[in-house]
DNA sequence: TCCTGTACCTGAAAGC
DNA sequence: TGCTTTCAGGTACAGG
């Protein structure tokens, strides 16, 4: 499930392998994932020139010449690949690109869940979704103090908070998990019960811990891959995502599994308590 | 404006 | 063994 470190690092694969590429047709098998007019879509990327890759929280901005901009959100398990043209089609690929070398770049979506919307390049930043979504998690954008202000307006708990994208951007369920770890912060403390020192260390955490990640290319749990189609390494680095049962590394208290906001959630009960 | 619940999807795992 | 049900979750949207 792509979070920042997973779209990152596509982010990074695409660049090497298709910066420079022209489209010569793009074949849409699944219309649906296409927001607006897929037919427009198709025919205005054709001819079209990939000169870079870009992302805004977990949107890829896929930039073509003339002025055209593909926004595409790979949500649960969306993965893009080259491969050359001939090459069998495997299930679940749901949009190809057809380059001018031979090859093809293939779009390959189990759950059907991610979307792609063209647009003219400098208008993303008018789309309602990536709009609302607050700074990136790097010192330069993420703020303390904004960060402290935002969460003391809040009386919800924090996990749906950190998943709101609004506050910060690039958190998802295994992160916001790992990050609350970290912080001895239960998940569902009310916002605006967090201490300016609480905020502080989470707040520094989550820009440590998204860097960690996108250091070792991200987190598999299921199915994800980079364009190279490798898995990510971080999931060896997980201390409370998904340990149901397991001893917390800090306290050896077995970790324990609750749903917050209709999303599964590990936390330790004894170094995480709401406040 | 804020918050919660639900739909979108399919495959894997669990239950019977 | 085979069928049915439950669960996984990022985002958009509806409704309170």
């Amino acid at each position: 499930m792509p979070e920042l470190p997973e779209v990152e690092t596509v982010r990074r694969g695409l660049r090497k392998l298709v910066q420079g590429s022209r489209i010569t047709e793009v074949e849409i098998m699944y219309p649906k994932m296409i927001e607006g007019d897929s037919r427009e879509f198709a025919t205005t990327l054709r001819g079209k020139v990939l000169e870079d890759v870009d992302r805004r929280g977990k949107f890829l901005l896929l930039r073509f010449s003339d002025g055209w901009t593909v926004v595409s959100h790979l949500r649960m398990e969306g993965k893009y690949f080259v491969e050359k043209k001939g090459a069998p089609i495997r299930k679940h690929t749901h949009v190809i690109f057809n380059l001018d070398d031979g090859r093809q770049l293939r779009y390959n979506d189990v759950r059907k869940f991610g979307r792609m919307r063209l647009i003219k390049t400098g208008s993303e930043t008018q789309l309602p979704s990536l709009k609302k979504l607050g700074p990136e998690p790097v010192a330069a954008d993420f703020k303390v103090a904004a960060f402290y202000q935002g969460l003391q307006k809040k009386k919800k708990a924090i996990k749906p908070a950190l998943l709101d994208q609004n506050l910060v951007t690039g958190l998802g369920n295994i992160y916001v998990d790992e990050v609350l770890w970290m912080s001895k912060i239960h998940p569902q403390t009310p916002c605006n019960h967090l201490t300016q020192a609480d905020v502080q260390i989470l707040h520094d955490n989550i820009i440590q811990e998204l860097a960690r990640a996108v250091e070792a290319g991200g987190t598999t749990i299921r199915s994800y891959t980079d364009a190279f189609q490798n898995e990510g390494g971080f999931q060896f680095e997980l201390q409370a995502y998904q340990k149901t049962g397991q001893p917390c590394p800090r306290c050896q208290t077995p970790i324990e599994r609750i749903v917050v906001g209709q999303r599964g959630t590990h936390f330790c009960p004894n170094c995480q308590q709401v406040k």
